[in-house]
DNA sequence: TGTTCTATGTAACCTTTGTTACCAAATAAA
DNA sequence: TTTATTTGGTAACAAAGGTTACATAGAACA
């Protein structure tokens, strides 16, 4: 594990501390679509994630859901860690978005770890900067935006952390994580088609050009 | 200043942090209306909310805007401290509601508190803590609630920040802070208003009962 | 007092988005 | 191979919300 977290931390975190993440640590591998948290789960680990990616999403009283960001490799879940210290339930579900590595620290350690290392410090306050950032970027999609630029984002975002222009996944599910419904998507899609934008098949969508 | 601080931090501070916040801070009185801080602007200060209400306003490249959430006593601005942690520019506009009274503390003591107090430590987080929830609420209201229902909960909310039953607002006005239009308020209003709900009357609105 | 400006009410219409229904193609299962 | 299921295309319609236009009432003011 220790290889793992100098190569994705070692440029932040000082020896000592990367030695102590590594002792109380568990190192986890993720296969895409696993569920890592449910909405009323309770917090018991800080993920540090080394590959792959993780979404977040927020659901209503409904069951509607909404895609709200990604995490990614040097990133970490600041909804955990206002959970933790709170000693609340999680407002949110994260799912593994493809094959995904993370390092799980205990929560206990997460203030601790604030006194003792400036780049600790430095790295929850990144992170709840990143975050607080990436929720405003999500409110000025949906407040600003029409679905079918809310659309070209989605797609242009889920090639950009998937690292593929081939998008694997079906209308009905980009309408989920858009809070849209599948006819609504499949029209948008198609004009976008029509466009030369994308190519559409059964299960997959190619990028072509969505600049 | 230190009565101040005291009746509305006394509870969470140390007296030792009392005392040096007093020292190095300013003490501010803003009169209803007053623009704290602009988009773009580079950010000077942490405010500690005091008396009082901010309104924090976000805004598209038309120059939309959008009411994200208010600050009240005891209140900081998180957005405040990821800006000044990464020394970049205000992403938020942020106006007094009403009049406001609140301590400017300089964002060098910030860094420095929390290492030597547990106390600011642990209000830094809660702050962050409950405007991501905030951040989380906004969402819910501008993805799953249609107009109708974001107006009620403006209403309410406006009431309750304001402590008045009577809101002080032209129609025009709550159309901006809802990125609606002018004519689509009048219309959900005057909806409220056949529904014994409100009263409208020129330049203000009563509420009866929206429960 | 008469004039001007601002806030509100309302009708008519348009666009975007969502819903229902049905069909066809592709794939999986029997 | 036949049947069932999943996925996507499309038409027709409904609803929400935005736009334009215009009227009127109250407030401000000359």
């Amino acid at each position: 594990m220790i290889q793992e977290l100098k190569k994705s931390y070692g440029h932040q975190f000082e020896d000592a501390l990367l030695q102590e993440i590594a002792q109380v640590s568990t190192f986890r591998e993720l296969p895409a679509g696993y569920k890592l948290m449910e909405i009323g789960d309770y917090v018991k680990g800080m993920p540090l994630l080394v590959s792959g990616a993780i979404k977040v999403l927020r659901e209503d009283k409904d069951g509607d859901e909404l895609l709200l960001y990604y995490l990614e490799k040097g990133d970490t879940c600041s909804m955990t860690m206002t959970c933790c210290m709170g000693e609340t339930k999680s407002e949110i579900r994260a799912i593994a978005e493809r094959d995904t590595k993370l390092i799980m620290v205990p929560i206990r350690k997460m203030e601790e770890w604030i006194t003792k290392y400036k780049s600790w410090r430095n790295f929850v306050f990144e992170s709840y900067h990143n975050r607080l950032n990436e929720m405003l970027l999500t409110i000025d999609t949906i407040a600003f935006d029409r679905m079918d630029e809310r659309l070209v984002s989605h797609l242009k975002e889920k090639a950009r952390v998937n690292k593929d222009n081939v998008l694997y996944q079906t209308h009905q599910e980009i309408a989920y994580e858009l809070h849209s419904s599948r006819v609504v998507i499949s029209r948008l899609l198609k004009k976008l088609e029509r466009l030369g934008k994308i190519e559409l098949h059964r299960n997959h969508i190619t990028i072509v050009d969505l600049s």
